[in-house]
DNA sequence: GGTTATTGTTGATATAAATCAACGACAGCT
DNA sequence: AGCTGTCGTTGATTTATATCAACAATAACC
């Protein structure tokens, strides 16, 4: 559909931009009505941001709200000897940086090509004012990410590194690309991060991550060489992993 | 003022025990204008809690929302085999049991004598739906719950024990009692919590807790031999120990 | 198409914190 | 006051993961 095209173009504020967006209805977005979808195109400016952009940075005045539309961001904090935090992976249909505070707590880096819809803080100010859907829906995705949250609490202070990775394979997993495909062929993980991110993600070196996922190739809990796409065999038995329920067996 | 006590029940629905709420500016229950107070207190329900109590238990469905007007709350999530990790506690003006999923995603325990106001789910909607102010405000305490959760992820994966502890007894250094203290006069930590939740909430050991801070007292950074109240003689230093800003020095 | 830089893997060794173990200090109870 | 159980402290030892080190694989670049 050429038309799409068209209309979607990179940095304008055409009023048409939301209504042919992809991605609305995974996102904030899906709350604001057909017919009032000018007014979104209008309060947010799309842009196209080429691996390793930082969006955001960590004591920087927290003047605009994002909306990732493709690719996937990296938020983290820092220590001032320069170790690192990512605490979380914002892809498509996540937001990021909305605080109450003057200024972001956390830094955030584009990991691949990424677009994201920015609105600036008086914008979406305006937003949640005159649509309580809206409001309701963000507060509803703050409450999912607080969820998330816990639960990589629970696997930083708690979980081994088998299980940390276990759990973040899991936790990336893809739903299968069609319904009738077995668990036995296997789901894919697509990880658009380096391992220096994902061990700055699950707390680990990158060198415990490499040989964990190594392991877990050697065991057929999981196969593929290259190392942005992993495939799962064992669903199950990654599960079991992931929260400790597996007798013995470490990395080497 | 005796006439307070009159008013405020135990467990009743009390229109006035809103009004005569100590802590409602500190609270989501703050959005609620003065002259709607009546409906937030028939919307809930005040509970008092002995210590040890369940408030919330993981897995059970998610039926209310509690706001905390006194005592502490620890809340939790564990693994299969008992592991734990305490992801925050709720004391005076948080709140806790906001979720979009059917059932509790964590548990929560009371750590004192604690007295909570319960509004069941259908309540909570109506509040948000009818009152604008309450939703954003609630937004706005969950959006700081999420940076809250951030940090405490950064301390969970990248801190050594030592910047654990100083962290967490900075997180807990109430404001000084007067406000003409000076720093060296130290400011109070209230721990109400075993040295168990201490460990489970900084993902160590009790040992390990018990060395640390036993360190902190012998090299005088605090003071205070009683277990749950400890006095902080040097915040600044306390400050550089919690992200690393010090050269050498262990735990022994 | 070969050189260089980046990213990932594997092995050897060190270490921070866990585990194992003993004991001390209280709080609650009769 | 003396018993009993919980909670906290301290010491000795083990261990999972970090660190140090070398190299392999892949991507980036003239």
């Amino acid at each position: 559909m050429p038309l799409r095209r068209r209309f979607s173009t990179e940095t304008g504020t055409d009023l048409h931009r939301c209504l042919v967006c992809d991605i609305r209805a995974q996102s904030v977005c899906s709350a604001i009505d057909d017919t009032e979808l000018a007014i979104l195109a209008q309060a947010s400016k799309r842009l196209t941001l080429p691996p390793g952009t930082s969006v955001v940075e960590e004591g920087s005045p927290a003047v605009a709200f994002y909306n990732v539309t493709s690719g996937t961001v990296k938020l983290f904090k820092s220590l001032p000897d320069g170790r690192r935090q990512i605490t979380g992976f914002a892809d498509i249909g996540h937001f990021l940086g909305l605080t109450n505070a003057e200024t972001y707590a956390f830094s955030a880096e584009t990991v691949d090509t990424v677009q994201v819809c920015r609105f600036l803080r008086p914008q979406l100010e305006t937003l949640l004012t005159d649509y309580p859907q809206f409001e309701r829906r963000l507060l509803s995705e703050v409450t999912d990410e607080l969820a998330e949250a816990q639960e990589q609490m629970l696997l930083l202070g708690r979980k081994t590194a088998r299980e940390r990775v276990a759990s973040f394979l899991l936790s990336r997993m893809l739903p299968p690309a069609n319904p009738n495909q077995t668990e036995s062929e296997g789901c894919m993980v697509s990880l658009p991060m380096t391992r220096v991110d994902i061990a700055d993600y699950l707390g680990l070196t990158i060198e415990t991550v490499s040989r964990t996922i190594s392991a877990l190739r050697r065991e057929q809990t999981i196969t593929g060489t290259d190392n942005h796409g992993i495939r799962v065999l064992s669903v199950s038995r990654l599960t079991d992993l992931a929260s400790g329920q597996t007798s013995g067996q470490n990395n080497r």
